[in-house]
DNA sequence: ACTATTTTTGTCAAAATATGACAAGTCCTA
DNA sequence: TAGGACTTGTCATATTTTGACAAAAATAGT
């Protein structure tokens, strides 16, 4: 999956042949706010994953994987973080995560 | 460096025999609120790097790539994201990147 | 080209979140 | 036990995000 989040929802509403008032109205969500997700303009909110995973069938895991690898690819791209840094990045987590840090209160 | 930022921050503080009121007041900033910035209770403020690399002649680059893996390790471990899909949203920047989707607004 | 429908864009108030500031607390250490 | 260092809690303000609506632009059907 290459696609941005917002892409691929586009794919699966155009796949079930909705429209994005359609779609919009089932995820309780304005139409015009869904194109601009669609478009990648805002963000779509993660609480409402369960929610498309239902209407689409698909995996809720699969889908908030989707989303997750998503959000974290913004992220690398607007800090520019390179291959390396990612790698101490994921180090970093690791370690905390073993070190339980991740518990701390943020 | 498998320190947290602000175990980082307050390990060069330490080493120039500074305290946090000191060091605060060089940033321009609350102690209370550097305090807890060390903790990882609040998030260091971006714009304060240049200011922090000054004081303690740290090369700029370097303490934003220390800023930016910390940040990054925060957002992998609050997603839960394993390695493998660490990899795919590695991929999807990538793929981003090359295709200039980076400059899209949002 | 005309009309209806869909999609996009802009804007704005309200909700949510982050930040700065200060008071009061605890913890050392002499 | 006094003083400095550090931590915690709170709150008003600032910033960001969200939901909502209007109106423009694009698309399709006839």
């Amino acid at each position: 999956m290459k696609t941005t989040f917002g892409e691929y929802i586009r794919l699966l509403r155009k796949e079930k042949g909705l429209t994005l008032t359609q779609l919009a109205a089932m995820l309780d969500l304005d139409s015009a706010n869904l194109s601009k997700m669609e478009n990648g303009k805002r963000d779509f909110d993660e609480k409402r994953l369960s929610k498309l995973a239902k209407i689409f069938n698909i995996n809720i895991n699969e889908l908030r994987d989707e989303y997750i690898t998503d959000q974290l690819a913004k992220h690398i791209i607007k800090t520019k973080c390179t291959k390396q840094l990612l790698k101490v990045a994921e180090q970093k987590a690791e370690y905390r995560r073993t070190h339980h840090k991740s518990l701390q209160t943020q």
